[in-house]
DNA sequence: GCGTTATATAATCCTCCTCGGATATAGTCG
DNA sequence: CGACTATATCCGAGGAGGATTATATAACGC
């Protein structure tokens, strides 16, 4: 499963949220979604794990969770790509925009 | 569907791919993806309009589709949130980085 | 007005995957 | 042993995504 798919999953954004404030053992993040059981939110940890998105150190009988930049830095990367988009294309939506509202352009739907 | 779930699907990263190089009418979207029909497309279509990650423009008998900029801000208000977190951490996160480097940690990165 | 082109949408049917529950088990420590 | 977790099954509900087919528009060319 990628990244895309990894963060579309609300309870996975949720546990990604409660890692935001810092490191925490499973057992919090169980507690942290309550409507779920112990095994799916392990599941979600999976998914989180392979995704790149979370890091696990063994700390005695705990597995200590983290955010990992692997992960978010995929979906930077596509993001980035867009935002090249915006900005060599700035010029000409500004410009675009411009016309629409000042001349009421050809094919606009509006008569005013 | 929210944003994610809209991204998540790779037929729909494709469509975002083809209008990264410029405009296009629903009929070369469709060409674009020969393995799908065109109502399937167009329903793609339909999920990124209504997740506002492309606009519509009607040109006589065409619909002219192009990227926009509103869902893809709404990912990136998303990740701006982990990226605050990585230049909050950053020393934190070298501090950690080193120590698996040195003592060769265990649980290491398993792509699958 | 007609026929054609370009699209969207709807309806139906199908397949497959995801997510969750429940339960049991295994491994690792203290 | 008992706490903490991961995993493995098995099961069921639900939805996503696709194919098809058909229909409704809208605009163009004749």
């Amino acid at each position: 499963m990628d990244v895309f798919e990894a963060v579309a999953e609300p309870s996975r954004r949720t546990l990604l949220d409660l890692l935001l404030e810092g490191e925490r053992p499973a057992g919090e993040l169980v507690a942290g979604l309550p409507a779920l059981s112990q095994p799916a939110v392990s599941r979600h940890l999976r998914v989180l794990r392979d995704a790149g998105l979370v890091d696990v150190r063994v700390e005695a009988q705990r597995r200590i969770y983290a955010l990992r930049p692997t992960g978010f830095a995929e979906v930077e990367a596509w993001l980035e790509r867009y935002r090249r988009y915006w900005s060599g294309h700035l010029d000409a939506l500004e410009g675009h925009l411009a016309r629409r509202q000042q001349a009421g352009d050809d094919h606009e739907g509006e008569s005013t």
